[in-house]
DNA sequence: GTTGGCATGTAACTGGTTACATGATTAG
DNA sequence: CTAATCATGTAACCAGTTACATGCCAAC
């Protein structure tokens, strides 16, 4: 009974990719860059030593498969990385959950603004916020044939980053109004009583 | 004139916290850790060396301050400092978003769990993030008095942090109850045209 | 007397991005 | 002919966390 492997965070993405189908590194770093990197990013100079590492482990098989001229190997789960997956899919340690918001830090920040520039501030905000969800229904565009084929959790995964980003978009679009209304930044009736 | 200063991540909540009073780099710490450690963090390992980077560029002024036996050194903006902090809250360089989602990621792969598996993970996630809510709760009592005192914005930002959390909360929530409902992950009727 | 808070700091490590370099193949 | 795409890889850099070390002071 081998001790259970501890993947890397960018194991996870890569075992992950690999059973969705991808076989190369240039395979993952594409399918990352239309599906997962809104919320779980790979780049190249981690997937590439990252595929090496799981070689030596023992979790994924190597094997040159060239394309013409062109040198390429493919990589797929042995039963061991197959096993570590479902490990990492199914254990309950605490999930990672990181965020980092700079429009949000300026706002904590801002009562040294005056009301225009904090109006300036909350509109950029609101408009960054909705190129995301523009994006995000561009890539949700065509995933409606993964269904039929039985892939709906990408579906989900991609719904709920729309429909996040729809939230966030919709709370910037709504103090935008009501500061250029001339509201205070909170109003009395705002406070909650916890 | 001098060439716009270009502050590093760290710096942006250094001379914000010492705007709103900090004065030591214990200080900034302890403040970052219940106001905005949740969208941008700061360890004692950031927050020295960034303090002295900072003195040398001549953005903050340092000056000793012993407590009875205990070192310390009192930091505070100098005018070229606050000048740099206004520069960053007014300017409008695209904005800083970073979002990492393990449970998320983990839904994306999950068409290779079997219903007991994914509902556990979903009942894991959804039960994280409400442990999240609490947390913010607890901050906000007490912030009203903050308001009196016209930082309305600290408050504004934990406002959104609340009611970020308790969205994704819900999504959760939502879910599993479809789930535990023996629902489909995608149902027929969720598939909205794009 | 010992715990907890105040206060400063650093070394080692981890994770990740960016930029660069190389070169074959395919489509226009 | 040339631009785009396929494919692999690395070196340099940047940012950040964790763990450790030190030591005073106040409260219990």
């Amino acid at each position: 009974m081998s001790a259970a492997v501890k993947l890397t965070p960018t194991a996870r993405v890569v075992l992950g990719m690999l059973k969705l189908g991808a076989q190369t590194g240039y395979d993952i770093k594409r399918i990352v860059e239309v599906s997962t990197r809104f919320f779980w990013g790979a780049s190249y100079g981690q997937i590439y030593p990252e595929l090496r590492r799981l070689a030596a482990e023992g979790l994924v098989e190597a094997e040159a498969a060239p394309r013409g001229g062109i040198a390429r190997t493919v990589y797929r789960l042995t039963p061991k990385g197959e096993r570590a997956l479902r490990h990492w899919l199914t254990s309950d340690d605490e999930l990672i959950f990181e965020y980092r918001d700079e429009a949000l830090l300026k706002l904590f920040f801002a009562d040294v603004l005056g009301p225009d520039e904090l109006l300036a501030h909350v509109r950029q905000a609101r408009a960054e916020f909705q190129d995301v969800v523009a994006r995000f229904r561009d890539i949700g565009a065509g995933a409606e044939e993964d269904i039929a084929r039985g892939q709906a959790s990408p579906y989900v995964a991609l719904r709920y980053g729309i429909e996040l980003m729809e939230w966030v978009s919709a709370w910037y679009a709504d103090l935008e109004r009501r500061l250029a209304r001339g509201d205070a930044l909170v109003e009395p009736k705002d406070l909650q009583s916890s």
